[in-house]
RNA sequence: GUCCCGUUGGUCAAGUGGUUAAGACAUCGCCCUUUCACGGCGGUAUCACGAGUUCGAAUCUCGUACGGGACACCA
């Protein structure tokens, strides 16, 4: 049934590149937005001024796009519930959290975080769960106004801290996960709404934003479920609504059993590290789809319109699914098959002029075509587009001098080796067409001419041709080889064996 | 340590009280084939454990074990 006031937002902060897991969590908000005619929003959570990296929203949007995204509203689409990067919001929050402090809902804390830390030192030696203490603990109104005076008389400023409600349990029926109850006293104390420097704290913002964006459900990583207490104590605060939450579970590395984390090297995290590689993005993308959710029926290659056409909420996985980059493969191995040969030329272009076999300067209207030619050949095995180096080095650009052992091998037949090769040579002489469809029938010639046929008959003039025994069919081989080189080669093997 | 969530083959997973417990990746074998791949066919392999509820439990309840997540002036 389609919700259409259903709005929901990917939020990223822009610490980095776009990451596996994030990518994953704005493809679910897109598909739930989509498939309900509902809105998607992108909305830049850039309140810890430390860790914002140059660039990195502009990173995060494009990766968005190159994955298939779009979105109504965003950074750069502005909409009437803008702005939509909370360092632009202040403004916002500001007067929210002085009604929370002229109301007695919120304080001000002087602890330091040194204090802080020795707190938490002690508590976990103690055994007991890290939480923040109250510091005024026990002081008349007195005693406490002079602690503060004190600390504003050393410089000190304030942090903002909620005061948690007592005894309140926090309860919702999350999408995924069902029903969910988080006693007020798990959070660890009364907490940070506003940070030294001013800024409003994540727990704080998001609900305000949330709010204001009149965000109706939040899909988002289970990471956030114990976020999700604090979060309510400040809708109940204002007497707002609670927008429908969703947690679907992380993705774990195979590596370590632990959730992806942007800091571990034993797998690619980033969508662009995949871009680079020559995954294409619907089979990235259909991969991570089906990493915690799940189709009805059996086929497993979707393009994305077709993900939002059948999504369901309802499908997503309540347990952690650990990333398979086998499997990514050989999704990617299928939509390579599936897609046309022009459309993965650029990126198979790309991949060999960095991978140093073709320059750009050689790019004429003939290497093209050859290069096209050759592409076909290797189209349908790769798993994504950087193999194409590895595969065609050693034939078709750096043919290796000597032949390895196993070639030897298959070479030891001399007699009969130089029986085909001479009689392929005089076929081919013959050609005046030096292409698959010409050189087939050659070869077939050669077969009834010296009654050698099948491996015998191949092998010698793959092994002579291309110094290799394994590559596509041999008749494409030869034609992208050229006349001239095959026939070289062949001379030069028929010399080294007489 | 405390709280929250989870547990179907090596991996992703379907499944909502009665199924021979789907399918996919990986793996192994066979076929196709001049080779490597691709493709086709087939095999191995799964309900964490223990109690209950029930005529009947992968499915419901409880406990145990194990795994993950959270416990910041990060998001």
């Amino acid at each position: 049934m389609a919700n259409k006031k259903l709005r929901v937002r990917y939020a990223p902060s822009p610490t980095g590149h776009l990451h596996i897991g994030n990518a994953r969590t704005a493809l679910f908000n897109y598909m739930y937005a989509r498939h309900n005619k509902g809105t998607f929003i992108i909305r830049i959570e850039d309140t810890d001024q430390k860790r914002n990296i140059a660039d990195g929203e502009r990173s995060q949007l494009e990766n968005l796009k190159w994955l298939g995204m779009d979105w109504d509203e965003g950074p750069d689409k502005p909409g009437k519930y803008g702005p939509y990067r909370q360092s632009e919001r202040l403004d916002i929050y500001k007067p929210l959290i002085q009604d929370l402090l002229d109301r007695g809902l919120a304080y001000e804390s002087y602890k330091t975080e040194e204090e802080l830390a020795q707190d938490r030192e002690r508590q976990l030696e103690n055994g007991e769960t890290p939480r923040y203490e109250y510091e005024f603990a026990g002081l008349t109104d007195e005693q406490r106004e002079a602690k503060i005076a004190a600390a504003k008389a050393a410089g000190l400023t304030p942090v903002i801290r909620f005061k948690v409600p007592v005894g309140k349990v926090y309860a919702w029926d999350d999408i995924v996960k069902g029903n969910i109850e988080i006693g007020a006293e798990q959070v660890g104390g009364d907490w940070v709404i506003q940070k030294r420097d001013g800024m409003p704290t994540y727990n704080f913002a998001v609900v305000v934003d949330d709010h204001m964006m009149e965000i109706s459900h939040v899909l988002r990583g289970d990471d956030h479920i114990s976020n999700t207490p604090k979060q309510m104590m400040i809708y109940d605060a204002f007497g707002w609504d609670v927008p429908r939450f969703g947690h679907m579970t992380l993705i774990i590395n195979t590596e370590t059993g632990k959730k992806l984390s942007k800091r571990d090297e034993s797998i690619l995290q980033f969508i662009e590290q995949y871009h680079e590689l020559g995954y294409l993005p619907e089979a990235l993308l259909n991969f991570i789809v089906l990493l915690g959710w799940s189709p009805v029926g059996e086929e497993e290659i979707f393009s994305l319109s077709e993900f939002v056409k059948m999504f369901d909420e309802h499908r997503l996985s309540k347990s952690p699914a650990k990333f398979d980059a086998k499997k990514l493969e050989w999704v990617n191995n299928q939509w390579l098959k599936k897609v046309s040969t022009s459309e993965i030329f650029p990126s198979i272009l790309h991949q060999l002029v960095n991978g140093g076999l073709v320059t750009k300067n050689e790019l004429t209207p003939e290497k093209l075509t050859w290069l096209y030619k050759m592409t076909e050949l290797y189209k349908d095995q790769m798993s994504y587009t950087n193999q194409i180096n590895e595969f065609s080095k050693d034939v078709f650009f750096d043919m290796p001098v000597s032949l390895d052992e196993d070639s030897k091998a298959e070479m030891a037949d001399k007699e009969g080796v130089l029986t085909v090769l001479e009689a392929f040579k005089a076929e081919v002489l013959k050609l005046e067409f030096f292409v698959a469809a010409t050189i087939f029938p050659a070869i077939k010639a050669v077969q009834k001419e010296t009654g050698i046929k099948g491996r015998k008959l191949f092998m010698p003039i793959r092994i002579a041709a291309s110094h290799e025994m394994h590559g596509p069919a041999l008749p494409e081989v030869l034609e992208l080889l050229g006349k001239d080189k095959v026939l070289t080669n062949i001379e030069a093997m028929i010399t080294e064996l007489k």
